[in-house]
DNA sequence: CGTTGAATTGACAAGTTTCAAGTCTTGTGG
DNA sequence: CCACAAGACTTGAAACTTGTCAATTCAACG
């Protein structure tokens, strides 16, 4: 038995706007299951369609683009609450894969009903073009990341851009949350060598500022972290639909 | 007098997706006039929000965000046909600045009538989701330059991809285009010090695969920069919708 | 145990930034 | 018409950051 989407955990959450009434309905008949997936599958591949669309409800996975030269160039994390596959939506294909990383459960959504969706439920649809704005916007956050800083600053952000996204969603405790990524992942995600990925890591973590180990992330100085990132330790999550 | 939707000399070229009746219509409603502004003007400022929306029409121009360090990040270079203004409209306010590099002409629609698109016109919805969808996938490759790319390549792959977009809307001929940025521009955008990209630009000029002088860039052999930038030759542009 | 994948470390090479200075172009006012 | 100022572009040298190569350690697993 899958969850009804009236209760469904995540939509509680303050960074999600809430929904009305008709929209709530809509998405009820809009949803058409769950899907569990073990950590390690491909969920989308980048240059194929996929018939259906997600929202990741539990786990967490990464989006990547492969070049050609083989490398990969890790795009976002994905965590729950993340809307996979808009651009197989409206687009003839996706532009980047999406592998879990842990075992996921998403929800799933066909995708030939997404057309529906706009002519039926234009507040689905407004909200929809609002993630994708909001997609945008973190992208261009993480290109001036990559343009501007040096490795110290790149992990630094990340863990503090992690760690937000992880405690809007409930998952950071005293500044600890699950983060099951390997260093590679990450060295991928800040355009980084994986050698000095590592090397800055013990640097933040002889500076007391941050360790991560064993799939942990343990903040121990929220403002220092903030310091070395460069960002407003005060500054708001951005609000934004839940699809 | 401003040009008739009907008349768009831009919806012509066959890089954006053709309209069908309805939505020509509905864009004639929308748009509310035209705008011309000079060079140097701050079209759309971070952090604001702004009454209007824009399609640009004729001219170049800039998105970028400002660091807090003072320093500037290029996300893009704005283009006849690009949509400017996506994120005033759904979300609070602007992410990053906009800016007129060229005396520009802008197609001006109203942001309240924004509501009305998504209700009355789920065709334009949808596109403008679409384009959102391209803007991020586009987002997704400038990512992957930065990340992966050293000095010579993240130059030879920007001037690829702006002679590709230059060459859609007629702007090339012969791999000549007009290109009326600074080198400074360049630099921020591929995440590079002024120094190393001119040092750079003299490279590529000695290695005779393009020069860009004077506001005008010269793609001498197309092929060879495409090496450079480990870019597919024969890789075709995506279709976008034009709003 | 041996194997595998991940994390760690040191040494060196390469790429990039920073600093500092000089040139070229353009527009302006005397 | 020339002198000057401002902005963009150009260049060289030194310092620094980061990548690459090569080994080693560590933990999990059959």
């Amino acid at each position: 038995m899958t969850t009804d989407c009236l209760n469904c955990p995540l939509r509680q959450r303050p960074v999600f706007e809430p929904m009305k009434g008709n929209e709530l309905d809509f998405m009820r008949k809009f949803k058409t299951g769950e899907l569990e997936i073990n950590a390690g599958t491909t969920l989308m591949l980048e240059g194929t369609n996929s018939p259906q669309l997600y929202t990741a409800l539990k786990g967490m996975g990464l989006r990547y683009k492969t070049l050609k030269s083989g490398e990969r160039q890790v795009i976002n994390f994905v965590l729950p609450g993340d809307f996979i596959g808009l651009q197989a939506g409206v687009m003839q294909e996706m532009q980047h894969s999406v592998e879990a990383t842990t075992d996921m459960k998403l929800c799933v959504f066909d995708r030939k009903n997404l057309w529906r969706l706009f002519r039926d439920c234009p507040e689905r649809a407004y909200d929809l073009t609002w993630l994708a704005a909001v997609e945008e916007h973190l992208l261009g956050e993480n290109l001036a990341i990559l343009g501007h800083m040096n490795g110290l600053r790149r992990i630094a952000s990340a863990f503090v851009r992690l760690h937000d996204r992880g405690a809007a969603l409930g998952l950071a405790h005293n500044g600890r949350m699950p983060l099951p990524y390997k260093q590679q992942d990450l060295a991928d995600a800040l355009g980084l060598s994986l050698v000095h990925t590592n090397k800055t890591l013990r640097h933040l973590r002889k500076g007391g500022a941050v360790r991560w180990m064993n799939g942990q992330l343990e903040v121990l100085d929220y403002d220092l972290l903030c310091g070395i990132a460069g960002l407003d330790p005060g500054r708001r999550a951005i609000l934004r639909p839940l699809i």
